[in-house]
DNA sequence: TAATCGTGGTC
DNA sequence: TGACCAAGATT
């Protein structure tokens, strides 16, 4: 067992399975029973769960959650709408692949799976937008599996109790931490999955943990000696790399209705399968004026559209995960008697309370919103 | 292996 | 204000 070693004077590091013991307690008291998700054995919306936490908070999925499940309460009710009406209820919550994986994999659940999450690791791993994680998590806690979880929290509270060195986050410690996970999994394994989620979330902090009130304290070799002791920090990355600016100018096209032109994004890239303003320039560099001129023949020929003041609004910032664009808005009208051209097949003019209800990325929104 | 893929909150 | 971070998966 682990505990405190009379001649060292010091905590031993966690032996197989301690961790579960004392988390129970703690969790019984202080998890965060609260959440929708627990509070179904259902496949469905367990698996959905696991979707839309994947590197989300849960406060910002919340809502989300709610409002899909409520749609598309089932498998088949996800498999048999358009990806339209996936990727609408989708919009805001980023990661947009995850919304067409979902979607995909509703239709291979019903068709291939006789409309059950599949019911073993390997099978579950199939699904388009489920990993090792994922289906380990849904398989706990729908069939009440014996399967282990490494999502960030596990991730952190695993490698700060053994007293790992180095990045949580490091592939290279992935085999490390499975093995370490499995041996601490209990069966069933649903409640302690739930429970080092709730630690790392509530108490196992990134910045600031609160080892004082840990109910592992005793068996961390991360809190070693804690009592007014700054703790030990988890490295947060590799080398901070500076994220590359991009310059875009977005398009926007309005007819004499107020009818705005939005475009689908290809399924492969930044808002994938999202609709969007069109966007004329997107480079490392600002546009020059013979860019800008040369953008403006292209819009008199795509569109037939003339552009409004011929101003370009300022520079608006939006943040992705690897780059940051800094991006401007130009208004353009299209006269009445002119007609969007025919070859832009993956585009359309929308009422502006049409667009609302489209799957539009978040800095669109709010542009349009804005009018 | 490392890059890609969103967004909003926090400090 | 920039950097970090959040129930990862995919290529």
């Amino acid at each position: 067992m682990a505990g405190t070693d009379p001649a060292l004077g010091r905590a031993m590091p966690a032996d197989s399975g301690s961790i579960a013991v004392r988390l129970f307690p703690w969790y019984t008291r202080n998890g965060r029973h609260h959440l929708p998700w627990r509070h179904t054995d259902d496949d469905y919306a367990l698996w959905l769960a696991e979707i839309m936490l994947q590197q989300t908070r849960v406060e910002t999925a919340l809502d989300y959650y709610r409002r899909f499940l409520e749609k598309f309460p089932a498998w088949k009710n996800l498999a048999s709408a358009s990806l339209d009406e996936v990727l609408a209820l989708w919009s805001g919550l980023g990661y947009y692949a995850r919304a067409r994986n979902a979607h995909m994999a509703s239709k291979l659940v019903i068709t291939d799976w006789n409309g059950l999450f599949p019911d073993t690791l390997e099978s579950a791993m199939l699904l388009p937008g489920v990993g090792r994680s994922t289906a380990a998590a849904v398989l706990a806690s729908a069939y009440g599996q014996s399967q282990a979880i490494l999502d960030a929290n596990a991730r952190r509270v695993l490698f700060r109790v053994h007293g790992l060195q180095g990045n949580p986050r490091a592939p290279a410690q992935e085999k490390t931490l499975w093995r370490l996970a499995e041996q601490e999994t209990p069966n069933p394994a649903h409640d302690y999955n739930q429970a080092i989620q709730d630690l790392g979330a509530l108490v196992c902090l990134s910045r600031r943990p609160k080892c004082t009130v840990c109910p592992l304290m005793g068996i961390c070799r991360g809190s070693q000696g804690t009592a007014g002791k700054i703790f030990p920090q988890v490295s947060s990355g590799p080398e901070k790399q500076r994220r590359p600016k991009r310059y875009g100018i977005f398009l926007l096209v309005m007819d004499g209705k107020g009818k705005v032109f939005l475009e689908r994004r290809p399924e492969q890239g930044v808002w994938g399968g999202l609709w969007c303003l069109p966007m004329i320039y997107e480079e490392a560099i600002l546009p020059t004026p013979e860019d800008l001129a040369e953008r403006a023949d292209l819009i008199a020929q795509r569109f037939g559209a003339v552009l409004g003041a011929g101003e370009i609004l300022s520079f608006r910032q939006h943040v992705f995960s690897h780059f940051i664009l800094e991006f401007a808005i130009l208004p353009a009208f299209l006269p009445a008697e002119l007609q969007v051209s025919d070859h832009l097949s993956h585009g359309r003019l929308w009422a502006l309370g049409e667009a609302r209800d489209l799957g539009l990325p978040s800095p669109i929104r709010r542009i349009l919103e804005g009018l």
